[in-house]
DNA sequence: CAGCTATATAGCTCCTGAGTTATGTTCGGC
DNA sequence: GCCGAACATAACTCAGGAGCTATATAGCTG
């Protein structure tokens, strides 16, 4: 529930590949993993800690389970990030500010700032 | 550089304290003991890992460093979490569909979506 | 320069967590 | 009713990381 818990769920690596699978469509824990690279209870084990911190749901389906992402707890790290945006959004501007001091007219039809 | 280090340097609980901290303003490495309930290598400790992920910088005065967030690559996050936000989007609208549904009428003059 | 302050580094302990193998459970097919 | 498929759970190992104490380094102060 804590925005803590979410960010200690998301920084396994596997953990953020399972999510990034179930992103496109839902899967079962036989493909997901055939793409890992770790054992059929390693994926189980991460489901488990994904599913017990709300960012997957599963459906059955005789024995295969279909997993899907829920994404609503990374709303909370999108909310955690959201008193930094102004200072990185702010260094992009100096950086910017910088090169067209030092490198001047060189780049005048360059494509404008990215956000 | 890559995003899973920085999810993994902020899943630390002390580090996101720290760089909140931070984000108010920059302090020196006694300022941020004082705040944090862990001895002052630890804190150091946690000060060299954010460092190295590009995550604060130090200014020298003496003795004394004062740090400061550098939150270019808390950006990495945010791009990460892009694809998740029209999924929580569609969860709260599908919510307030089904509020809208089965309460009807009873809550006329609520306060419209948050975003 | 002696001693104090502020911080970093070294070396160590300890616990958590991610992985493994082995086994349990559930379900469909024959 | 049996066997195999699909997944979960149990029990264990092992490495890394977060913490601590002790010590080194750098700079002010008197």
């Amino acid at each position: 529930m804590a925005v803590g818990s979410t960010f200690e769920v998301m920084a396994e690596p596997n953990r953020r590949v399972i999510v990034e699978l179930l992103r496109e469509r839902e899967r079962t824990v036989g493909e997901l993993v055939g793409a890992l690279d770790v054992s059929q209870p390693a994926v189980s084990k991460h489901l488990r800690v994904l599913r017990s911190a709300g960012l997957v749901e599963s459906r059955v389906d005789a024995q295969r389970r279909y997993y899907r992402v829920q994404a609503l707890p990374l709303r909370e790290l999108d909310a955690w990030l959201e008193p930094y945006r102004a200072m990185w959004t702010k260094s992009l501007d100096d950086l910017e500010r910088h090169l067209d001091q030092t490198q001047g007219g060189k780049r005048a039809g360059r494509a404008r700032k990215a956000r």
